[in-house]
DNA sequence: CGCATTATCCGGCAAGCGTTGGATTAACTG
DNA sequence: CAGTTAATCCAACGCTTGCCGGATAATGCG
């Protein structure tokens, strides 16, 4: 199980170019584990065997456990946050252009949301456990994925005020779309089934909800 | 840590009528923490604390650890399983008398769904840790999870056979509903919000989501 | 060069894990 | 009553876990 892309080194100081190199190596690796089989369930060995390193080397750059799993957790969640800032910067200027200009740029932006989770399974991983153990990430929680739901909600009640959505409880909106794109993306990792079928349905389907909902884009 | 509901036994063969009792204890018990934390972060030693019993008597009664996991897998799904066939079988029926009457059945057959999970959080938190690792889960989901799915959807094609409906992809339909009840579900549990603003508002959200999809009822 | 710093690995420790064997106690059975 | 069966606990085994001290090696600095 040993990572091909990066062979054991020997001890000593390696060159500055490679020098926080390792870190991003045992964090990937790490985020992978953790994501499909839990924190739990992994062992610090396995992430420095899947990372090519030796297990204290692991607790050299991270820290204890759990703070490997913080930091794995906030850097999922700083790429999710970077993706929708930018689509809602977007989409705000398209609330003030006016009602179907808006309603555009909401579609354009889940579209965008579910490009991205396709192509990162574990942070929908992630999201599950956080949803999961509450408690245990509590703090994360506020640091991340809070103002992540904000975000998106701020976003809707903005198109809202805007004229062109009606949607009387956004709250509740966000959330069951947030659940069923992840839902999809759940799907889409199962074995034996069909991918392309899946992703073709999945759009219609978020298409004539959001349709339903708001009404038909302009 | 110990339950109060059982004060620990001394050794000895009980009375025929509380033979069976203690399996039950521990099964109710390994279901909780299961649910709550993972079965990977929780250790026999505390089921049985839970439990009020010894750790062999545990292995006594369920095996090993991963049997006692799917015991208390089949026991869960198997009571959603009869909440879910007992609502089919009454909405065949209403398929039968007209489409009004089938979508009608529908409604109620979800509201009911939800009341029940509702009142059971561990069915929800053991459906997602099935959905997060299909792996360790690929007996059980031949068993219970896959024959729950396609009820549902089974029930849907027979509503849309019946006129009732225009959804053409029931399956994502389906998932997305079951998740966003279950997304319900997790939110009522976590701490801080209003469970009674939370409740009132999806009822509402899926009663719309159910007219914009396909029609109100009669 | 000589010295401090840094990154890495090796070995081991204490604690916890799932599991098992055997002793104990009490209800059944004939 | 004697013998069997069933349920429970205690103690311990072998293994793995997260973590840490110490040795090693190579860089950067003066």
């Amino acid at each position: 199980m040993a990572a091909v892309t990066m062979p054991r080194r020997r001890p000593g100081r390696p060159r500055r170019s490679e020098t926080r190199d390792t870190r991003e190596v045992v964090l990937t690796a790490a985020t992978a584990l953790f994501a499909a089989r839990g924190v739990d369930a992994v062992g610090l060995r396995e992430v420095a065997a899947a990372a090519g390193v030796d297990v204290a080397t692991v607790s050299h750059h991270t820290g204890t456990k759990a703070q490997l799993y913080d930091a794995c957790f906030a850097r999922v969640f700083a790429a999710e946050r970077a993706v929708l800032q930018a689509g809602a910067a977007r989409a705000r200027e398209a609330v003030d252009a006016g009602p179907q200009q808006a309603l555009r740029a909401l579609h354009d932006l889940l579209d965008e949301f579910v490009d991205f989770l396709e192509d990162r399974p574990e942070t929908t991983a992630l999201w599950l456990r956080r949803w999961l153990e509450p408690d245990r990430h509590a703090e994360l929680d506020q640091r991340y994925a809070t103002p992540l739901y904000d975000l998106v909600e701020e976003l809707l009640a903005a198109a809202a005020a805007g004229g062109a959505l009606v949607e009387p409880t956004p709250h509740v909106t966000v959330r069951s779309l947030v659940w069923a794109v992840h839902a999809h993306v759940v799907a889409l990792a199962t074995p034996g089934g069909s991918p392309a079928r899946e992703r073709r349905e999945f759009r219609a389907f978020l298409s004539r909800l959001l349709d339903a909902l708001y009404g038909p884009p302009a």
